[in-house]
DNA sequence: CTGAAAGCGCTTACAG
DNA sequence: CTGAAAGCGCTTACAG
């Protein structure tokens, strides 16, 4: 290591070629490295001169802290990893970008971690990622966010989340809630104002919680109206444009068969419009539509879809600003962030009733 | 650190809640560190029953090398990164399961790196990236490996790279190749068999070379069955939905109208769709329609799209794959990995000519 | 407010 | 075939 300091206009502060590390910074501002550390992770017990100083020569040698050294060091990762079973594209790009959005200037980076809810080595298998890599944090969107064993499984491995889902399973710090039920409220709202009065219901697998908030949401409104929902108007679909197709046939074929339908997301919704062409209806004319997700998709199809959208992007961005928080000096229990709240987007296929 | 040595039968061998490291291993193995990190970078120099005791010991005390500290010592991380500008969710999202098909249990994460090709930092954000990261290596699909500025700055970075396209920019270890031509010809032979002859091509922006190849293997099929391809039906879009739907009413109110549209991606084959509809067309009945990229949306338009398929997770795992070659002690000059073909995928979308 | 020492968990370069 | 020393670039724990 030897070699006297070098002074400040050494003509070779760093060796050519190589990156500039935390020494180059010490020996050119005169402090110890220590100094230079303080002032990378902003600690306060730093003199202000000094402080100038140094970010001076941090600011001339280009100076980047490594990421691994300090990982390394911290024994913790700069790496926030998103663990997700959504198998909708839209959602999870979207939502990787929403994370991405917070993650910026930050100097952390998004590993992606698709998975099997229902693989047998799941824990294992999250574990090993989890663990090897330390990570700095994980966000996890629905269905993965409403597994308790994988939560238990971060919990144990002390290892910082933040949930998104449609109902409070966690404290606010871990916690990213939309408000999915309002959305299916408007959306039954919204047929009701067109004067329907046989409204069927589509619901997705009650093992996902927003099936059975979105359920309620459009439930409890239509009750609100005074509108019936009988049994044979409240089915089940498995969220596939295939379950889409049949839920759409066996409401279709009923003696009475409703004259608007509602189904918890846009690929059943498109299922239905199948079901519906292939029973020689005309479209919006014979059947009103409404879907929830608003793929894009939903504004390709004829006619175009009317169906309910959250933020998805901003829900990404929301969950990495909480795991952000406690880096950044913030409380994240204070951390006020607006109710996510999910807009209708009236489209053509859900008409006033005949 | 200090204290003796302890025997191999120690109640502690590791110290509780804490992950062993390679001392560990060492220690109760009675072999240095440096033969545990050979036996874990499969260095060929070590005596068979010391691997195997080595391996014995790894295995009991389930040591995972750390990536961080590996990292550090090695100069490069274990991460890749996939830089992308691909508007599609779904080619994304096939992608990088593709890539992590390649990278499952090969200790390698894949960091992703969504990018807009025009902004003018790009280059500067990209180098920031892989120059922070010490990324182990990086996969650009198009339109991103078309861009010989940010080639010349991996290759200055000394970061190995794999560039997915429809055309061989590069060496054989750095290319996955697909044969865009032969995807787009067979369209073309699939139009002329229903016995069209007034058959148009909406082609993308020539900024990409999937239009360029695209576009050949069309125009060049048409010729090879001696059907004209005049100017006014070769049109260019911009690879969007709303470009789609110009297109369409361009073509449809020429005084001769083809009977067929053949457009290089789907979004622009729904815009047909929508404008043959807005100008009172019957659909399949009245215009035929091919597509290319077989989104999940061509299966459920009305009528369902036929449409060219690239198998793009296939095409992740092979660029994952040619990066890991030298890892796994493969020559990937050597590498032989098969042509990529595209698939033509008949539906209803396309009916023999009146 | 600042620093010298020791350490994070590995690998490289050099010996033997 | 194997190992002791030094180093990767940072931070923690302890002094002052």
């Amino acid at each position: 290591m030897g070699g006297a300091a070098l002074a400040h206009d050494d003509p070779r502060p760093v060796k050519p070629g190589k990156r500039a590390t935390i020494n180059d910074v010490a020996r050119i501002a005169e402090v110890s490295k220590k100094t230079v550390s303080r002032v990378i992770n902003q600690s306060p017990f730093v003199r202000e001169d000094t402080r100038e100083r140094v970010n001076a020569v941090i600011k001339e040698l280009g100076f980047i802290p490594d990421p691994q050294a300090r990982g390394l060091a911290f024994r913790r990762s700069f790496l926030v990893g998103m663990i997700y079973d959504n198998p909708s594209p839209t959602y999870v790009v979207n939502m990787q970008q929403g994370v991405l959005d917070a993650l910026k200037g930050s100097g952390l980076e998004l590993v992606v971690h698709p998975c099997q809810r229902t693989s047998p080595t799941l824990l294992e298998d999250i574990r090993g990622f989890v663990e090897r890599q330390r990570l700095f944090g994980v966000i996890m969107p629905p269905s993965m966010s409403e597994d308790e064993n994988v939560i238990a499984l971060l919990k144990e491995l002390d290892t910082p989340y933040v949930r998104i889902a449609s109902v409070a399973l966690d404290e606010p710090q871990a916690m990213v809630v939309t408000n999915d039920w309002i959305g299916a409220a408007e959306a039954a709202y919204h047929l009701a104002d067109l004067g329907h009065r046989r409204i069927a219901l589509v619901r997705g697998l009650d093992l996902f919680r927003s099936s059975q908030t979105r359920g309620k949401g459009f439930s409890d409104a239509l009750a609100e109206r005074g509108i019936p929902l009988p049994p044979e108007y409240d089915i089940y679909g498995a969220y596939t444009f295939e379950s889409g197709i049949e839920a759409g046939h066996q409401l279709l074929s009923l003696p009475e068969p409703p004259t608007a339908i509602f189904t918890l997301n846009d690929d059943m919704a498109i299922g239905v419009m199948q079901a519906a062409r292939d029973r020689g209806l005309e479209l919006p004319r014979d059947l009103s539509i409404v879907g929830f997700d608003d793929l894009p998709m939903a504004a390709r199809v004829w006619p175009n879809l009317t169906s309910v959208r959250l933020p998805i992007r901003d829900m990404g961005r929301m969950a990495a600003e909480k795991l952000l928080a406690p880096m950044r000096g913030i409380d994240p229990a204070q951390l006020k962030q607006p109710t996510i709240r999910p807009a209708l987007i009236v489209r053509k296929s859900a008409l006033p009733a005949a």
